[in-house]
DNA sequence: CCAGTACTTAGGTTG
DNA sequence: TAAGTACTGG
C-alpha cells in the first residue's frame, strides 16, 4: 500500500473513504483521475468484490486509461472484473440482458445521430410538413432534451408549457414526429444513444425485481465529470445507489462546458440534497501549470457568478507571462505561430508532441495546416470524420445490422440500392407507404409482397427477392461462421468489395483500404475475445458496440510525435507544455450565439478556462484583426476574456512585421498566374473530347452481352449484363478506364464497335 | 441510371 | 468558401 504514500493528504482522504456518500471536486490539474484510480484500487486491497464496483466515465478514452492504470496497480485478472465504462456502453449491456422487460429484442441496433436523423427527415417528409421549419437538427435536439429529462412523447404531448413554447415557434406538430419517430424505433428494434439512458431508467423504475438486482451488484458507485451528467444519468445513478448509499462523484463545475447536450451542474449543487451525511472533499493544488497560468485561469474563472468556492493554487514555478498575440489575418496568425513552434523547439530541444493549438471551431484549424505544412512540421488534426461514420464503412455496417435484425429500417434504406441493384427510390418510397399502412417494417413487405398487396413490376420484384434471399442466406450463417469470415463473406456476395475497388481513383483507393481496416478489426476482436472464452465469435457480438465505438482510441504509432490541432472540447482532459488558444476574439470566442443569455456567456468562460488550463508550462493567446469568414473578410476586436484576465499574468506582444502582406509578391503573382494557365489548359481538354454523335434507337437490339461498345466519356467497354425490358434496359458494362457502370441505353448513347 | 449544376446554409460534440 | 442536397438533361 506504499501507492498512498504518492498522494496529498485531500487526495488521501478521499482515497480511502471506503463506505457512503462523497464528492470530489477536483480543481484542474490536481489529480482527479489520481484519486478514481487509487481509490478503486484501495476498495479491492480492503476486500471490497471487483464485481460489486461500477465506475462511469464520459468517453472511451478515459475510461480506457483508468482501466488501465489499474490493472497496472492491482493486476490485470481481477481490474476486468469491475464495470467500467461510459454510462452508454454500460447501461447498454444491461439492456441487452434485460430486454424483455422492456420488449425489445437483445439484439437491439443502436442507432447513431446519422441515422436518427436520417429517420427523423423522413418521418418529416411522410407527414407532409415544411422541411425548412422541422429540419433535423431542431427536431432532433427538441427529442434528445425531452428525452434527457425523462419526458416521453406522451408525456411531451400533454406537457402545457412544451406545447406552448412549439406553438410559439411554429412546430406545432413536433410531439407528433416524436411520437411517430419512437414507434418507428421501436418497430426497427433500434434505440438511439438518448434511448440507452431512458430505457434504463424506465427498466429500473418498473422492475423492482430488476433494479434490487442491480442494487445489489453494484455496492459501490464512482461517477467522473459528474458535472457533466444530465438529469437522466443522474437518476440512474441516484436509483442504484439509493440503497447502500456508497457512491462517490467527481467533478469540477469549473470545467462544466457541455450543458448546451443537456448537463445540468445542478447535479453537483443538488448532490448535498440527496445525501445530507455526505463527504466533501476539496483537490485545490494544481500540479500542472504555473503559478502564472493558475492565477490568470483564476482571474478569468471569478467573472463567473454562479459556482462553488474554491481556491486553486500550485507549489510550481512561476513560469513565464502569457503571451498576447496579434495577427492581421487568420493567415498571418497561422504563420506567426508556426514560426514561434519553429523556434522553440529549435531553441529548447521541445517534441512536436509538446505543442497543442486550440480552437473554438474546427473551421479555425485550415491556416495552420498551411503554415505547418510550409515548415515541415508535423501536425495530427483531431475530430472531424471518425472511422466509424464514413460512408464505406457505414454501408458494410448496415449489411452487418440488417443481416443480425431485419427489422432495421435505417440499415435497409441504407444498402438496399447499393451496390447499385436497381431498387430505386420510387420502389423504396412505395414499400415505406406500404410498411406504414400495414403498420409493420419495410423488410416484412418486402418479404412477403402479397400478403401486404404490395406489387411493382416483375422486373423489380425479381431484384427485391434476390435483395432478400442474398440478406436470408448471410442470417443463416450467423451462428455458424465466426465473426471475420461472414463479414469476409458479406463483403464479397454483397458486392461493395468489388463496387469500391473498380474505383481507382485515390479516393476510391482509400475507401477500399478503409474496408480492409475494418475487416482486420473484426478479426482482431475475434482473436481476442475468443481467447478468453474459448468460444466461436460471431459477427452479432462484434456488432453490439460498435455504434459506441470512437476512433479517439486507435492513435497510430507514426502519430505519436506530432503538433495536436483540436477544439477546446476535445482537449479536456489533456494536457501540454505549449498551448496556443487561437481566434481568441469576439463573436468567435465568445460565441456570437452565446451573446444572448448570462448562462451560455457563462459557458464560454469556463471554456476558455478549460483551455487555458491546459498548459503546463506556457500558454499563448492569439487573434486576428481580420479573419475569413464564410466567403469574405470580417474585421475583428480581441475578445473580452483577454481583459478580464488580470493584467499583471499578461505579456502583450505588439507585431513587429507584417508577414504575410509584404513578404514576396512575386512568388504570389506566379503561382496564381501558373493556376491560371492549368484551368485554361484543362477547360480545352474538356471541350475536344465532346462529341457530337447522333443515337440510333434501333440499334438498341442489337446490344447483347459481350458487346463491345464505345461511349463517350468512359472510351471502350464491355457490355456485362443486361436486365429490365425496352425501352428501359439497363446494361452492366465494364469500361477498363473507369471499372464498371450501369447505364441506361436510351440515354447512353452507346457505339458499337466490330 | 449517371453526372453535372443550381441552390442552400453555415456552432461547439461523448455516446 | 465549402459541402451537401435537389433537380434536370442525356
Amino acid at each position: 500500500m506504499n501507492y498512498l504514500d504518492e498522494l496529498n493528504p485531500s487526495q488521501k482522504e478521499a482515497s480511502t473513504q471506503i463506505d457512503g456518500p462523497m464528492m470530489v471536486i477536483a480543481g484542474a490539474g490536481s489529480g482527479k483521475t489520481k484519486v478514481l484510480t487509487y481509490r478503486i484500487s484501495y476498495l479491492i486491497e480492503n476486500n471490497i468484490d471487483a464485481f460489486n464496483i461500477l465506475a462511469l466515465t464520459f468517453t472511451n478514452k478515459a475510461a480506457g486509461e483508468m482501466k488501465h492504470r489499474i490493472s497496472q496497480m492491482i493486476g490485470g485478472n481481477e481490474s476486468k472484473n469491475i464495470w467500467m465504462g461510459t454510462f452508454h456502453s454500460i447501461f447498454a449491456r444491461i439492456l441487452r440482458i434485460e430486454h424483455e422487460k422492456i420488449g425489445y429484442p437483445s439484439n437491439f441496433t443502436i442507432y447513431d445521430t446519422q441515422d436518427t436523423k436520417s429517420l427523423i427527415k423522413t418521418i418529416v417528409k411522410e407527414m407532409g410538413l415544411d422541411d425548412k421549419l422541422y429540419k433535423p437538427n431542431v427536431v432532433y435536439s427538441r427529442i434528445s432534451s425531452a428525452k434527457n429529462n425523462l419526458i416521453s412523447a406522451q408525456d411531451y404531448l400533454s406537457r402545457v408549457e412544451i406545447m406552448a413554447e412549439d406553438r410559439s415557434s411554429g412546430r406545432t406538430r413536433l410531439g407528433d414526429v416524436y411520437l411517430e419517430y419512437q414507434s418507428r424505433c421501436f418497430k426497427s428494434g433500434a434505440m438511439d444513444f438518448d434511448d440507452l439512458l431512458f430505457k434504463t431508467n424506465v427498466l429500473l423504475h418498473q422492475n423492482p425485481d430488476v433494479l434490487l438486482k442491480y442494487q445489489n451488484k453494484f455496492k459501490y458507485i464512482l461517477v467522473d465529470e459528474y458535472q457533466d451528467t444530465n438529469y437522466s444519468q443522474y437518476l440512474i445513478i441516484k436509483s442504484l445507489a439509493a440503497r447502500f448509499e456508497n457512491i462517490c462523484v467527481v467533478g469540477d463545475d469549473a470545467q462544466s462546458i457541455y450543458s448546451f447536450r443537456g448537463a445540468n451542474i445542478e447535479n453537483i449543487l443538488n448532490f448535498k440534497k440527496d445525501y445530507p451525511d455526505y463527504n466533501l472533499y476539496k483537490l485545490e493544488q494544481n500540479y500542472r501549470s504555473t503559478q502564472n497560468i493558475v492565477n490568470a485561469a483564476n482571474s478569468i474563472i471569478s467573472n463567473n457568478k454562479n459556482q462553488i468556492e474554491k481556491k486553486v493554487w500550485t507549489a510550481n514555478e512561476e513560469g513565464e507571462l502569457i503571451t498576447v498575440l496579434k495577427s492581421f489575418s487568420d493567415n498571418e496568425e497561422g504563420k506567426q505561430i508556426a514560426n514561434d513552434i519553429f523556434n522553440i523547439k529549435n531553441n529548447e530541444q521541445a517534441n512536436n508532441l509538446d505543442f497543442a493549438i486550440l480552437y473554438r471551431t474546427n473551421a479555425q484549424s485550415r491556416s495552420f495546416e498551411e503554415a505547418f505544412r510550409k515548415l515541415n512540421l508535423p501536425y495530427k488534426i483531431y475530430g472531424g470524420l471518425s472511422f466509424y461514420q464514413r460512408k464505406e464503412i457505414k454501408d458494410l455496417l448496415a449489411y452487418f445490422r440488417l443481416t443480425a435484425n431485419n427489422n432495421d429500417e435505417e440499415a435497409l434504406k441504407r444498402i438496399i440500392n447499393y451496390p447499385k441493384r436497381g431498387i430505386g427510390k420510387t420502389t423504396l418510397d412505395k414499400a415505406l407507404v406500404c410498411a406504414n399502412q400495414n403498420k409493420t417494417t419495410i423488410w416484412n413487405v418486402l418479404e412477403n409482397p402479397m400478403s401486404f398487396g404490395f406489387n411493382c413490376n416483375s422486373g423489380t420484384a425479381n431484384k427485391i427477392d434476390s435483395f432478400i434471399s442474398m440478406i436470408k442466406s448471410f442470417k443463416a450463417q450467423l451462428t455458424t461462421k465466426n465473426a471475420f469470415d461472414l463479414a469476409h463473406e458479406i463483403a464479397k456476395s454483397s458486392g461493395v468489395l468489388n463496387d469500391l475497388y473498380s474505383d481507382r481513383t485515390p479516393e476510391g483507393i482509400v475507401r477500399h483500404e478503409n474496408i480492409q481496416e475494418l475487416l482486420n478489426a473484426i478479426s482482431e476482436f475475434s482473436e481476442s475475445q475468443s481467447n478468453e472464452t474459448n468460444l466461436q465469435v460471431h459477427l452479432t457480438d462484434f456488432l453490439i458496440d460498435v455504434a459506441l465505438l470512437t476512433d479517439a482510441d486507435s492513435e497510430k504509432e507514426e502519430d505519436k510525435d506530432k503538433i495536436s490541432l483540436m477544439t477546446i472540447h476535445a482537449a479536456k482532459g489533456l494536457e501540454f507544455p505549449y498551448v496556443y488558444i487561437v481566434g481568441v476574439e469576439e463573436n468567435l470566442f465568445p460565441s456570437q450565439l452565446s451573446l444572448n443569455s448570462r448562462t451560455e456567456l457563462e459557458e464560454e468562460r469556463r471554456l476558455f478556462y478549460v483551455a487555458l488550463t491546459r498548459a503546463k508550462k506556457k500558454a499563448v493567446l492569439s487573434y486576428a484583426v481580420s479573419r475569413y469568414r464564410w466567403g469574405n473578410f470580417t474585421s475583428c476586436e480581441p475578445s473580452r476574456f483577454i481583459e478580464e484576465i488580470d493584467e499583471q499574468f499578461l505579456d502583450i506582444q505588439v507585431p513587429t512585421s507584417k508577414i504575410s502582406t509584404f513578404s514576396k509578391p512575386n512568388n504570389v503573382r506566379k503561382d496564381f498566374a501558373n493556376e491560371k494557365i492549368y484551368n485554361t489548359n484543362r477547360n480545352l481538354k474538356k471541350v475536344s473530347t465532346i462529341k457530337n454523335q447522333k443515337l440510333d434507337n434501333s440499334d438498341l437490339d442489337k446490344i447483347k452481352i459481350g458487346t463491345e461498345v464505345n461511349h463517350e466519356k468512359f472510351g471502350k467497354g464491355k457490355v456485362v449484363q443486361l436486365l429490365g425490358d425496352t425501352p428501359n434496359v439497363k446494361a452492366t458494362v465494364y469500361f477498363p478506364s473507369s471499372g464498371q457502370k450501369q447505364l441506361l441505353l436510351k440515354f447512353a448513347k452507346l457505339q458499337i464497335l466490330n
